[in-house]
DNA sequence: GCACTTCCTTGACCTAAGTCAAGTACGACG
DNA sequence: CGTCGTACTTGACTTAGGTCAAGGAAGTGC
């Protein structure tokens, strides 16, 4: 019985390192340790492995994710097989709550980017929760919020600029929001950055190429230098 | 004296008509004649004429605007003065709430596309409505969450779709909301059309072209009667 | 009804960017 | 370290679609 035992024992010390991971959560951080608790309970934890899809754009939505480690992208997909991304969410980021909180159906897909685990929220759970606790539902407002931002922003690249403009104030958000504000270490592959940018592989390399040569930036495999950030910020169309 | 006195009746009586209207709306219409009055009272309407600016991207959000009466067009413009509208919000529903709820500035322009009147609610009382009441906070959980599935609709558009298949889809999607399966009656210009739809006036007519000679609708003037509705599907590649 | 203005359509032209193909570079594995 | 597979780059080519211009159609005001 010994190993039982063990077993008990490792369960509970898991689920309070869970919720003391969902205490760091933007959404979830201003839930006390009971809450948190019956929510783990009510979900569950999922493990993924790297680009391992999470749900598929027209399934019936049965609940969110939030993710606790790794990287889920959420993404459009064209018959013919190109891609579009639309956002990438990180630890303590919730995927798939447009889809509990109106209609039927993901609107997206959702695949990991690295070997990741989210905690799984039932549909109800989750409008159980939002609608008793008014912090949860202003912190949720919130981050609606800034993605309908990142939306408004996608969709103005999108239509009104050419693709190395794109690149270009993709990499200076990059840079702005990094370490170090001269040096990008990508952390996608280029054909990742090629669908969030909205564009296919070829073609994000020829807009690299043009940024090289006008001295914009330096690249060497995944590092990108910004050699001339003013530059970049021009063509961008964007302030430095 | 007399005049007096029928003034301020007007007014009471435009208020109570006003509460009236709010009580229609999906985001407000829950709460009871108290609450509603107070709203009124701490913002004030707006009136605007066709094609007047109701805020400007980049502007300090204030506040936002419920749409009494009218349209109101929610856009971005390219410096080469090219637009892409994000949505078009009638009686009833929010616009600049977005930037109330994150962020210090709206994050596109908004005019009107009729004679419009607007009920203004400065930032800090709707905050604290939505604090204080949950059937209105998930009521814009609700409401925000069918703008992103609309957001990343376009997205997928704008991305991954030519134009005849985006002016398609938009057709059907006209049609499908109106009186008449059929008959489609635009209520907007061409011009508005093609910035919706994220291109030119002169690209959206060749779409319109390309989409009757194909046989699949017939237009005379503002009218579009869909003659097939299974090839505008099949265009669309969307379901009939 | 007429004159004027604005919107829409059509043609000519050019370019951005996607497709296809092949070669190079890089990473993973044994 | 060598081999293999995959990602990335580059070239050739085509096409979608934007720009510019002009004419026709429709709407507005007197």
């Amino acid at each position: 019985m010994v190993g039982s035992q063990q077993d008990e024992r490792e369960q509970a010390g898991g689920r309070q390192r869970l919720t003391l991971v969902l205490k760091q959560t933007t959404l979830l951080g201003g839930l006390d340790e009971d809450h948190l608790a019956q929510l783990v309970a009510q979900g569950g934890r999922r493990r993924f492995d790297a680009n391992q899809s999470v749900f598929f754009e027209g399934d019936r939505a049965t609940g969110l994710h939030i993710v606790l480690e790794g990287r889920v992208r959420v993404f459009k997909t064209s018959p013919r097989g190109r891609e579009q991304t639309l956002m990438i969410m990180g630890p303590g980021e919730p995927v798939g709550e447009v889809a509990v909180l109106s209609g039927e159906t993901y609107p997206a897909s959702a695949e990991t980017l690295d070997p990741s685990e989210t905690l799984y929220i039932p549909r109800q759970a989750f409008l159980d929760l939002v609608s008793r606790e008014p912090e949860v539902a202003m912190r949720l407002l919130s981050a609606l919020s800034v993605r309908l931002r990142s939306f408004a922003s996608l969709i103005e690249d999108l239509s009104l600029r050419d693709v190395s403009e794109r690149l270009a104030a993709h990499l200076l958000a990059l840079a702005t929001e990094g370490a170090d504000e001269e040096m990008i270490d990508l952390d996608v592959s280029k054909s990742q950055l090629s669908a969030a940018v909205g564009t296919v592989p070829e073609t994000l390399s020829r807009a690299f190429g043009q940024l090289a040569r006008a001295g914009a930036i330096q690249t060497r495999g995944r590092k990108v230098h910004i050699k001339d950030r003013a530059l970049l910020a021009q063509v961008a169309r964007v302030k430095p």
